[in-house]
DNA sequence: AGCACGCCGACT
DNA sequence: GTCGGCGTGCTC
């Protein structure tokens, strides 16, 4: 008989993360199934916990087992390959199970108990804090919530006095469990009487009222009806129904309603359109990887504008006729309104949409049309990935290269490498699209790992932009101290005065400061890892966040021995600024994070932007991606080399992904686009591969580097970040994982770099001092490995000292 | 994490 | 002699 329970505690730390074993009481026998949530005593004291039943298997290997204490759910929450996927993602990111369960489970859902307190029996003389706490009650009806009592008896020893009181009888403590989104219900009005009837007592005059008559005309044309509408269409109050059931016409009922963000939007229904021959190639291919039933992974280059997202939907469409189901991804900037439309417009009421600016209530809802097979596609960012779908044929990862793909909290997964591992385990296809490529994702394809198909031509015969770099080292020698070039100025001047507009992007990263030369444009780099140093503020040092090396900020440049050596760090915020003085009467407008963060003030500003036509709008890169302003016909870089020396291994790659992106909001319309690069490195491979959008020559360029730096796809990097209050002490924490990790390697160290620690590229953060242990090594397997050790060693001897220890394998931020 | 057990100082 | 401080160890 399966009367065990393999359960996961929820919220547990990894020191006591594993399966625990219950006992299925009898009368639970036929309804819990591996996937439900249920409540179950946990530790000396059996407080009450929530639970995840992960298996259900025969008789105890140990006779001293507690019994599951109630059921949370009526269905399952996960299922079976939700439960396999986080088996794996424990093992994958070192965390617990409850971290995994919480990725695939909707926000709220989760219980948390309310101690209830009663009075039952209170005889005999009380005296002191008993005394205050029996009256306390009694003043609240003998009923209330354990804190609430707490608060107001207000004594050290509250637990105690209770804990006294529940012996001898007098009170009885209970818990009950709750979460913060349920289903949503509303009331709503039936009639009871057969309608036959109701007509004949209308007819027969024996209803005189007209409000009356008009509900009743109203339910024999509808079956039932929420109060709510009846109250606002006839304009009664809810009295007058009380009425009709005291006669016997209706009766009140509940009913569950679905919050449908898109409940009253209406989408135009768009049809396949006839693909190009490139589109139809695509199409074919994957469509066979389909048909073959078990897992491809696919990488699909197709440059901007030869119509990837018609391929998507095209795909998607014969995913749902062959009746499985599709998660697309798109980075959470994509999720704007066009995008919504184009993919309810093809496929209705078979599509959920998922976003951050959903409610809970929402999202709660999405998550459940989607467990219970109502909707077949899922559109959503990140976490969508976790789509509660049982029969998934295709995810399609748009714009692959995104760093929004990584999670940036426990666990720090990225979708891509979830998506890879659901498709193992579901035998479905695994797509992504880029016109610029990870290089990560381009090796693996390059070298046959996975597929490659490519979409080389333009489905809608746009226009090149023209790209011209400008060298602001000349710019400086000209006696031009300014942001702007001449040429970008007079460029600028033009546009106000033709009335198109100007997008002026900056990456402003405010503690990605680097040190520059303006006089020869050396920048200082680290001797031992080839990566720009960064120039700290407080102790006025350079270091370099991969090794730890550090120097005192020099005065004049080690190369030229000018003393025009900066420290390089402007903000969107000045630009605007700027544009405001150099152009008299020029309307400006910015987008960066710190002018977005309302709730729809993304779309307001680009709404703005485009409906009165700004002249310039300044931005991050929140504006390099997706729209179409038929009006602007400009684009200028500023700083395109401030990523470059960021001082990250990725940084020319973004660099180059970030230029093609934002070359490409020029010129949409008719006119062709005119695009201005800034920047102190004109002869740098990512800043000219990006001009020309020759992608293929920036890859075989970087990979190069990366192979001689054995970076990723070369190696595995893991990012090991200890923080706490006293500095001193997380060093001395990051000393021991050094060593643990030495320990560990020390077999086969030979194709592993352990770096470190020094101090974390953001030192302190929130009064927590970082410091940073970097490995690159070339066997995940063993990486993984050997972390999980250091990891239950860190922790089975943190003592009292606060330190945490944060692990992110290959991190996508090395900043 | 939480909670109990356990072994030493300041109070009735 | 007891109350209660928080170090240590465990959680089916």
């Amino acid at each position: 008989m399966n009367n065990i329970a393999s359960v996961a505690i929820s919220n547990s730390t990894r020191k006591f993360d594993k399966d625990y074993h219950y006992i299925i009481p009898d009368k639970y026998m036929d309804t819990i199934v591996p996937g439900m949530r249920v409540i179950v005593p946990f530790g000396k004291s059996n407080r009450l916990v929530e639970g995840y039943v992960l298996d259900v298997l025969k008789s105890p290997e140990v006779s001293l087992l507690k019994e599951i204490s109630s059921v949370i759910d009526e269905k399952p929450v996960l299922k079976a390959n939700m439960i396999k996927l986080a088996y794996w993602m424990k093992k994958r990111y070192i965390c617990t199970y409850s971290d995994t369960i919480k990725c695939m489970l909707p926000p709220g859902i989760g219980v948390s108990s309310t101690k209830i307190i009663k009075l039952k029996k209170c005889e005999g003389v009380f005296k002191g804090s008993i005394k205050k706490i029996i009256d306390v009650m009694g003043e609240h009806g003998g009923e209330m919530e354990y804190e609430e009592l707490k608060k107001q008896v207000n004594e050290r020893t509250f637990a105690k006095y209770i804990n006294s009181l529940v012996e001898q009888g007098c009170i009885e403590v209970h818990e009950e469990f709750s979460s913060k989104v349920r289903e949503k219900r509303i009331r709503v009005v039936y009639l009871v009487k057969p309608w036959e009837e109701v007509i004949d007592d209308i007819d027969s005059n024996k209803i005189k009222n007209i409000k009356h008559i008009r509900i009743l005309e109203l339910l024999i044309e509808n079956e039932c009806i929420p109060v709510g509408d009846i109250v606002r269409f006839v304009g009664v109050s809810a009295r007058v129904l009380e009425t009709l059931k005291k006669n016997g016409y209706l009766e009140f009922g509940d009913i569950e309603v679905t919050r449908d963000p898109a409940a009253n939007m209406t989408y135009e229904r768009t049809l396949p359109m006839k693909p190009t021959q490139q589109q139809q190639i695509v199409i074919d291919r994957v469509k066979s990887m389909l048909g073959s039933g078990g897992f491809k992974e696919v990488l699909l280059h197709g440059i901007t504008g030869s119509g990837k997202t018609e391929v998507y939907l095209q795909l998607i469409g014969h995913c749902i006729k062959m009746g499985k189901q599709a998660i697309i991804l798109v980075p959470e900037i994509s999720l704007t309104p066009q995008m919504v439309d184009r993919f309810k417009g093809r496929f209705g009421q078979d599509v959920a949409v998922i976003h951050s600016r959903l409610s809970l209530g929402e999202r709660y809802d999405q998550w459940r049309l989607v467990r219970d097979g109502k909707t077949k596609v899922v559109v959503g960012a990140r976490s969508a990935v976790f789509a509660p779908f049982d029969n998934l044929g295709l995810v399609i990862i748009d714009e692959e290269h995104e760093n929004s793909y990584k999670s940036e909290i426990v666990p720090k997964y990225h979708a891509a490498d979830i998506a890879r591992q659901r498709c193992i385990i579901e035998n479905a296809v695994l797509l992504h699209g880029s016109a610029t490529p990870s290089v990560e994702t381009y090796y693996r394809a390059k070298t046959g790992e996975i597929e490659l198909l490519e979409m080389t031509r333009r489905a809608n015969n746009m226009l090149l932009p023209e790209v011209k770099i400008i060298d602001m080292r000349d710019e400086l020698s000209a006696g031009n101290r300014s942001v702007f070039s001449r040429c970008l100025k007079d460029e600028i001047r033009k546009n106000i005065a033709n009335k198109q507009q100007t997008i002026v992007f900056l990456n402003r990263r405010g503690y990605a400061s680097f040190i520059l030369c303006r006089n020869c444009g050396y920048v200082l780099k680290c001797p031992y890892c080839n990566v720009s140093l960064t120039y700290h503020s407080h102790d006025e040092r350079i270091i370099c966040h991969y090794c730890g090396f550090t120097v005192k900020s020099p005065e004049h440049c080690p190369k030229c021995k000018s003393n025009h050596i900066r420290n390089f760090g402007t903000g969107t915020q000045r630009i605007e600024e700027e544009v405001k003085k150099q152009f008299e009467g020029c309307t400006v407008i910015r987008m960066d994070l710190d002018t977005t963060t309302g709730k729809n003030s993304h779309e307001e500003i680009l709404r703005n932007f485009r409906d009165n036509n700004i002249n310039v709008m300044v931005g991050t890169q929140m504006i390099a991606k997706g729209h179409d302003f038929h009006n602007v016909t400009l684009v200028g870089v500023l700083a395109a080399d401030s990523i470059l020396n960021a001082g990250d291994y990725k940084a020319a790659e973004r660099t180059f992904q970030l230029i093609t992106q934002v070359a490409g909001r020029a010129g949409r319309g008719t006119i062709p686009g005119r695009v201005i690069i800034q920047t102190y490195n004109t002869d740098n491979y990512s800043i000219v591969c990006a001009c020309e959008q020759d992608y293929i020559s920036f890859y075989d360029n970087e990979i190069l580097v990366r192979k001689q730096l054995q970076y990723p796809p070369f190696t595995h990097l893991a990012s090991l970040i200890l923080s706490g209050v006293n500095d001193k002490q997380v060093l001395g924490r990051a000393v021991f994982v050094k060593n643990e990790l030495c320990k560990y390697f020390e077999n086969d160290c030979s194709d592993t770099q352990i770096l470190g620690p020094s101090r974390a590229p953001l030192s302190k953060i929130k009064n927590k001092y970082r410091w940073r242990i970097v490995i690159k090594c070339k066997e995940l397997d063993k990486l993984i490995d050997v972390l999980t050790k250091v990891s239950d060693s860190f922790y089975s001897n943190s003592g009292k000292n606060s330190v945490a220890l944060s692990v992110d394998i290959n991190p996508v931020n090395m900043l």
